[in-house]
Parts: C-alpha cells; sequence; structure tokens
DNA sequence: AGTTGTACCATTAGTACACACGGTACATAG
DNA sequence: CTATGTACCGTGTGTACTAATGGTACAACT
C-alpha cells in the first residue's frame, strides 16, 4: 500500500490521508482485519506530525472503516468496504444547503444566517 | 419617540436602531403611516454614518415594519405591529439548532459542521 | 438646488477558526 | 524498556467574517 502525500495540495495533509486509506480499502489493497501502521510509525513515514495522522485515524474510526484496539494496533473494519460508501459528508452538505435555501427565500441575510449559525453551535457545543 | 444608542454596548448600532424602532412600535408611539426620519437625517441625530442606518432600514423593510417610498421618505407599515412579532431570527435558530443536533448525533465533528456550512453558503451565495 | 433611498468604491479593528506543528504524560500490554 | 492509542498544554500562519467608518454618485421628485 503506497501512501503519497502532497504538501503544496490545498487539501489538508489528514483529509488526504483519509481519502487515501478509504480509496486502498475500496480497490481492496487492504482488506478487512488488516493492520495498519501505528500512528507514530505511519506520521514519521510520512515525514507528518503524530497529532495530523491521529486526527485522520480518529475520523476513519469514528466512520467505522478501521477499528483501534488501543496498545494492539489499529486494523480495518470487518465492514469496512460498504462503510467506505457511506458519505457522511454528502449528507450534511444536502441537508445544510436545504435548510440554507429556506432561509434565503424568507429574505434572511447571509450574515443573520452566519451568525444565528454561530450562536447555535456554540450553544450546542458549549452549554 | 426618542432613540438612545449605546456606543458601549456589545450589541451592533444598527441591531440596537431595529430593536428600539420596534418597540416604538409595538407600544404604540409611532403608528401605521407615520413618516420616519430619512436616513441622513437620522444618522446626523444619532451621531452615526449613514450606512448604519441605512442597514437598520434595510432590515426593518425586510421585516415588513416599516416602508420606504424612494424619494417621499420612509413610513411605518400598515401591518407593523403584526409584523414586529414575527421573529425572522428565533425561527432560524430554531431549524439550525434541529439541524446541527442531527449531525452531532451522526458524529460529525464542529469542525466539519463548519467547514460544510461556509461551503454551501459561499456555493448559494457565490454560484 | 435640495432631498429621497440606494449603489458602488474603499479601509480599519476585532474576532474566530482551520491546520499543522511541538512537547509531555498517561494506562495498558509485550 | 518499548510500543500502543489517547489526552493535555501550547505556538504560529493563514483565512474569513462582522461592524463601522468614509467618499462619490445615481435617478426621481419637490
Amino acid at each position: 500500500m503506497e501512501i503519497v502525500i502532497d504538501i503544496e495540495s490545498a487539501t489538508p495533509l489528514f483529509s488526504q490521508l483519509v481519502m487515501q486509506i478509504k480509496q486502498a480499502v475500496e480497490s481492496g489493497q487492504i482488506k478487512p482485519g488488516d493492520p495498519l501502521p501505528s500512528i507514530r510509525q505511519l506520521a514519521n513515514d510520512l515525514d507528518m506530525n503524530n497529532k495530523t495522522v491521529a486526527k485522520a485515524y480518529r475520523l476513519l474510526e469514528r466512520d467505522s472503516v478501521i477499528q483501534t484496539k488501543g496498545y494492539r494496533g489499529t486494523f480495518i473494519h470487518p465492514d469496512a468496504k460498504s462503510n467506505c460508501k457511506v458519505d457522511l459528508n454528502a449528507w450534511v452538505h444536502k441537508e445544510l444547503s436545504q435548510t440554507i435555501r429556506s432561509f434565503k427565500e424568507a429574505g434572511v441575510t447571509d450574515s443573520e444566517i452566519r451568525i444565528a449559525f454561530a450562536d447555535v453551535l456554540n450553544q450546542i457545543t458549549g452549554a
């Protein structure tokens, strides 16, 4: 399995990592149960920070593409292949697009939408 | 009708103006058909910029609380009193809150939500 | 000429966040 | 002692937005 990170690219490093691992799973290069390099190991190989790799792994586990077993390492999730196709981001985009369009039709300003959004997110998260 | 603007307040100037005019309508201090001072006039009286007053007027007209008749000036909207109660902002908050909560339940990160939001808004507005 | 709302050009200060980086520390296990 | 994932403290850079300011100009009307 080859991973190539482009420092010059506009897409974030952790995002490139996530996409490439998902792609490797979908193409069958790596299969359920296969072990993945450790966070530190991969960070060293790709010459990037631990945190950046950890962030990618965290997202991959959120999507049930990988499974982290603590000190035993990280492995490909049994249902990885089908879970790769679940595009959480596309769903979020679609839902948000629909909601925002209804706001704009009601005459709500972009600024108002942005401010309300920030308010709501801080309210839900913070308090 | 007395309008008092607090420069020190955290709430934006244009927002204070909007609120005070709505309040004056609700309390009956000013009634449908009554003329409002011109943008430049009010800006001068309150010692603030034309644009700031214009912004407040624009929002008030969006909410059908006032009616602007070009060179003839600006007047209180016939249905101003009932339109004051329509809280567009509260509606936006509620809708957004509901949508965002569903995202968080699905495990979507705050960052991901924020980025998707920015993307969607720019996409709808810009293109 | 003077006034109405409105539109465009612009700048300033402040805030908030994404991304990536560095270091340190923890419990768990071989 | 080494390795696992994870969590905390922090820094720096770039971007993007709000709010408010200034000036200039326009068409339409008195």
